[in-house]
DNA sequence: AATATATAACACCTTTTGGTTATATGTCAA
DNA sequence: TTGACATATAACCAAAAGGTGTTATATATT
């Protein structure tokens, strides 16, 4: 997991699990490394690593705090999906509009 | 890409940019695997596997006609996605709560 | 039946992912 | 200032992803 600088978008960030239960811990409240890491059974490192990804897909935001990092969950960063599932629900019209065509025939 | 049954879900599925690009054609119109290697640069057997993965994510579905086969968008799998962004919707609306505390106070 | 075309099935290669362990570096607190 | 704790970084590894090309098979058309 080499990651030369904004690697990641939000789309690769969300496809893997891992990332996708980090993001739910942190709505409900900002956490640093080693509890978010305490609840996975894999290393600290790997966590740290799936923390980098989010980060540069701008899903979560750190923070230094003494010797703490605090990560702070970044809903803003998922607009980007939900704009590009919004091309989609124009389909989903569409189709519940030709089904009432059929319908009226 | 080797893909053992239903190996790829909706997440993985829309990870990367040529199956997002692929599902966005087939918003137009259902189209054969030849119209739809036709709009990309790499080989047809390179769109077939994408084509696969959306397919065992249930994003597509595939129909034999004659010798062709046809693909269909299947909206109703993105549902999954959705339904994930809903619960970050909760917290966006947590957030302007507090800001609206903060400025009454 | 012959031919052209579309898809399926392989085998292969390279890069990226996701994980590991080990070793530093920085910070707090007694 | 020393020990305990938290994060950072490096080196390494296996497996999966993404791509290629070639060959085989099925279907339409004439």
């Amino acid at each position: 997991m080499a990651q030369p600088a904004e690697k990641y978008d939000v789309f690769q960030a969300i496809a893997d699990p891992t990332r996708r239960r980090i993001l739910q811990l942190l709505v409900h409240g900002n956490q640093p490394i080693t509890y978010i890491s305490s609840q996975f059974i894999m290393s600290r490192t790997a966590v740290v690593k799936h923390l980098n990804v989010l980060e540069q897909a701008q899903l979560v935001v750190a923070e230094k705090k003494g010797r703490e990092k605090i990560y702070t969950l970044h809903v803003e960063g998922l607009k980007e999906i939900e704009d590009w599932l919004q091309y989609f629900e124009l389909f989903w019209d569409n189709k519940l509009l030709q089904l009432q065509r059929i319908v009226e025939e």
